[in-house]
DNA sequence: TATAAAAGTTAGTCTAATCTAACTAATTAA
DNA sequence: TTAATTAGTTAGATTAGACTAACTTTTATA
């Protein structure tokens, strides 16, 4: 049985190698500042979860999940996304609230307890900031996107999901009334400062990269992220 | 914010006083068989729990619970009914099953969350051992009742709980089909070894005090638990 | 009421997860 | 290609919560 602290490693390593495109190992400055704690620390718990092998790593090299690791951390993300989608859907919380408390309970281990959960809700297959919820054996769909930074003046396209989930950040996109789903016409790219002008519902706003870099599209007519040949 | 740990000791206190009719306070050993922990590491945790005034405590003395200590395990027992509860009644767990996912959610803090989910169950006053919920405010009735094994020869009880929520206990209640709120008929009572011929559901069963001493009941036709003095 | 048994305490040890401070290795840039 | 910077490691300390073993106080009983 994974501690709490282990499990929020391998959470940690998933989201900074699997969920990070391109990418399959991680350095342990980068993990220790994902988990706000400093780099020592790091370093004797990947020595551990090495022993109980859950990840690869050899000194002064990088830290990458062994299957059974990448599984373990998988299901916590698992856990963490039905809950939110729970309180989202059942207990009518709202996005920004769901997070936090999803970190919590994201540690509770039944596996019956959770794939019930997963039936009580209809097998959802994202959670409400639009996250792919990993199936029962570990395995996501992660789904074809880029950030609203990567599009282009005059492309019109539809929010799929949010990067930051923290309660900040969602309350601003509340705040200008943007939903999953939306449709964003991008009006404007200013090089300067990279503020961009975007038209949602008919209202325009403008955005700075705080906000592009954490939302993530597709294009609305062909709801592809790339090789995207749609003209308006 | 209390620990884990600390949440537990709490717990155990309400239980081994407020719910133990007749006492209001309790010693280390007893507290520590009930957490299974040896006796001093109850001695020192006491000590912790004093210095943050959620207990009343004096070298050599008993342990009781101030009101502020009292309310916090209040609250950890309101969350662990309704969870218990809601595995119950939404994800279809059955009532063995219950007790041991409950230990672990018990401990997500979040009030709001509870309440939540309070509503959501739509404020139920039992839980599926029949044990009564404290309200929001941790305060809870505690309704008359004996156990089967004080009903004498003849007596016509109702169960209304039990006071044993492991699931061995409970799988034998399961086994002779006895379900909350059934009438129980005491047929006959064994003074040499205390066995006890009862009658449910028109089948005779013949039970120990194992089993009599977990049972609450009341009397079927006042519903009153002492005092009564109905004759069938 | 003396003494045996039960209940409670103390001191010292252990483990998990964290830290700081000082060190070493690897990478980058002049 | 050497010096500076960044990344990673090691040793030693700390805290919470548990333990054992030895000791002391309280209670119960002969």
């Amino acid at each position: 049985m994974l501690s709490f602290t282990e499990e929020n490693y391998l959470k940690a390593l998933v989201q900074l190698t699997i969920f990070e495109e391109g990418k399959d190992e991680v350095g342990v400055n980068k993990l220790a500042s994902c988990l706000e704690v400093k780099p020592a620390t790091v370093n004797d718990m990947v020595r551990k979860l090495k022993v109980k092998s859950l990840v690869s790593y050899e000194k002064y090299g990088k830290i990458s999940l062994t299957p059974i690791g990448r599984n373990s951390g998988m299901m916590v993300i698992r856990r963490h996304r039905l809950w939110e989608t729970f309180l989202y859907e059942k207990l009518d919380f709202s996005w920004d609230e769901v997070h936090e408390l999803a970190e919590e309970l994201e540690h509770i281990h039944s596996q019956k307890l959770i794939n019930r959960l997963d039936q009580f809700l209809g097998f959802p297959e994202f959670d409400p900031h639009g996250d792919a919820i990993p199936n029962v054996d570990g395995e996501i769909v992660i789904p074809f996107r880029k950030t609203l930074s990567e599009s282009g003046k005059g492309d019109i396209v539809k929010i799929v999901a949010v990067k930051d989930n923290s309660t900040a950040f969602l309350q601003y996109v509340d705040k200008i009334g943007l939903v999953i789903q939306d449709e964003i016409i991008i009006e404007e790219k200013e090089e300067f400062d990279s503020l961009i002008t975007i038209k949602i519902k008919g209202k325009q706003h403008v955005v700075s990269p705080r906000f592009t870099d954490n939302i993530f599209v597709v294009c609305a007519k062909c709801l592809k992220a790339n090789d995207c040949s749609c003209k308006y």
